[in-house]
DNA sequence: CGTTGGCACTCGCGCGCGCAGAGTGCCAGG
DNA sequence: CCTGGCACTCTGCGCGCGCGAGTGCCAACG
């Protein structure tokens, strides 16, 4: 076990680290933090921290760097969450406010985060697995061409072009759009192949196939989670990642790009609470180099989606965890209006 | 007026600079080209050229490279698109094909496109200015809230929460959505307006205001061009820009998180053919380094949005031309089919 | 007059050197 | 266990030099 003191120049180490962006020594950490101990001992300290492994020494005779590890301990015992000044929070809410729809709620909150951290924003659009069904809509394209509009009660709508074997008249449509709402709306995306089970059974034999062929459509949609979507903002920031960044910045754009690869590791982090994946932390290993911050967000009580930051392993983990937490908060406050 | 041959130095001195990214010098050129003349000659080309602006030498005692006047001479006259072959072209049109809804067909032209080109691709979503609308649909959210739902023939989808000042019957809702179909499906948008004037005067005086500002929703989400989209791709083909890139790809990102600005620098492309803005032909500074290859595209004969892709000034004009031509014949395709 | 070979000149770039400065590890003393 | 002192080790930086690519100019030639 590491003494309280020790505990504390690592903390010292991580903040100077974070805020010059230079290999700190234990020089300088005297200095500025008033640790009331020589800088012989703080030497000492260090060389204990390095052999546990929480810091390393880039070069021979240079200062200390904090190691993934290094911020782990940091963040897990040494560092709480900054939260939001009261200005901020008005700033927060009032440009969330405007917001038209889902697109609009989506994109501010991406460039909210962006500004905010000074980093990489990354925001889930509200996943169907979760939501209910508000409203199904059908309407005839053409005789034997059925459009089918989902709505859900996040506000998002899924479209898909269903071809019928067979035409399918007007009043046939009325009736399934009625039956089919009346029985799903405002049910959830689970229990909705089970509500509609026997629908087919109450229409003529005739348009027995068709029903099903919309049907089953509908049930794709629901399970299409893999059709969830993100945003993403603020990649300008990535130039401040450090000097050495053309090496650095190319893998972190490619993962940006895959938005399956963010989307799993959105998913990976925890349900409940923040989560901070830090270095090589992150599976995939184009951000073996950058520490995630992610957390869940929704309209209600519930969790829908997820909301985060990229940026590099050093990185303000205070400031950024109060802003994503305060992000991920309002935001599920206007989804609950809405 | 240049000489002939001048033309074709300056043509050697754009294709060598393109391939190598280094200035190209005039023994280089005379091995690589067989332009029949010997260096000597070359250089007093080049001299001339350099006077005219066509090409420019970063440093005395350098090589040359073109000026953003030179590639717009290399792309005005003395360079044709290059076509695709075929195996691109059905590598293309296999590749969109799979798409299963609007988004989708967005989001694969744009990986496309960031493939092909190796650039970053920007393509704007069909725009509603010129589409008709397929249908409307309203639903009651609760007594006296609405929701609007715009299908457009291109796919989009549009919705809108309408807060009314009176509670609004179910009755009155399903009269109001007939009514309003019957008018304006399958009509302009431009047109809406008109044909919409007179409806409220068709309802009983007590539903009169809610049906007015069910109305002015629909007329300003027709209206709400500004709500354009885009999607953009392939940002990581940034990092190979070039050596010096760190200071030019800043900009670059920032301008393209600003959709409002590409919007803009799509918009003013002329509205038949590919535009070709080269450097300082950009308004927006942040651009000032780079080329935007563009060109509309549609579902029918008419041009409903446009794409493009955003690289630098050191380019493959034909290549890239063809690319994006070839790209946008296919997208129009598609959505004609949908 | 356009083309050509020759020639002197100019610079940018890479390389090696040496120095200063920051930081460390270790040791002996309090 | 803490502290001051000391020798050591690197990295980064500034400087100077030489190489080589490339140019501009000129005189000669068809």
């Amino acid at each position: 076990m590491l003494s309280e003191r020790r505990l504390q120049v690592l903390r010292a180490i991580v903040q100077d680290y974070v805020g010059t962006e230079e290999p700190v020594g234990s020089k300088a950490l005297t200095e500025r933090h008033n640790l009331g101990v020589s800088p012989a001992t703080v030497r000492n300290d260090m060389a204990a921290l390095e052999d546990e492994g929480f810091i390393a020494q880039p070069h021979t005779s240079a200062g200390r760097i904090p190691t993934d590890k290094g911020y782990r301990l940091f963040v897990d015992k040494l560092a709480g969450v900054k939260p939001m000044t009261a200005p901020e929070r008005r700033a927060i809410q009032s440009f969330l406010d405007g917001a038209v729809d889902l697109d609009d709620v989506v994109a501010r909150t991406v460039r909210l985060l962006a500004q905010l951290t000074r980093q990489v924003a990354v925001v889930q659009y509200p996943s169907l697995t979760r939501s209910t069904v508000r409203h199904v809509e059908l309407l005839a394209l053409a005789p034997a061409r059925v459009m089918l509009v989902l709505i859900t009660d996040t506000g998002r709508v899924e479209q898909r072009v269903v071809d019928c074997a067979a035409p399918f008249g007007e009043t046939a449509l009325a009736d399934l759009r009625a039956r089919l709402n009346s029985r799903v709306a405002g049910r959830r995306f689970a229990d909705v192949p089970r509500l509609v089970e026997d629908l087919p059974d109450a229409f003529e034999a005739d348009d027995r196939g068709t029903v099903s062929t919309v049907l089953s459509t509908l049930l794709e949609t629901l399970v299409e989670e893999n059709e969830e979507r993100l945003m993403i903002g603020g990649t300008a920031n990535l130039t401040r990642f450090g000097h050495d960044f053309p090496l650095t910045i190319r893998p972190v754009l490619e993962a940006l790009e895959e938005h399956v690869v963010l989307l799993k590791l959105l998913g990976e982090a925890g349900d409940s609470g923040m989560t901070v994946r830090i270095g090589h932390e992150n599976a995939y290993e184009g951000l073996n180099s950058t520490s995630v911050v992610s957390v869940g967000y929704g309209s209600g009580n519930e969790a829908v989606a997820k909301l985060g930051v990229v940026g590099p392993t050093r990185m303000d983990y205070p400031g950024t965890m109060g802003a994503v937490r305060a992000v991920a908060r309002y935001v599920g406050q206007i989804l609950a209006e809405s």
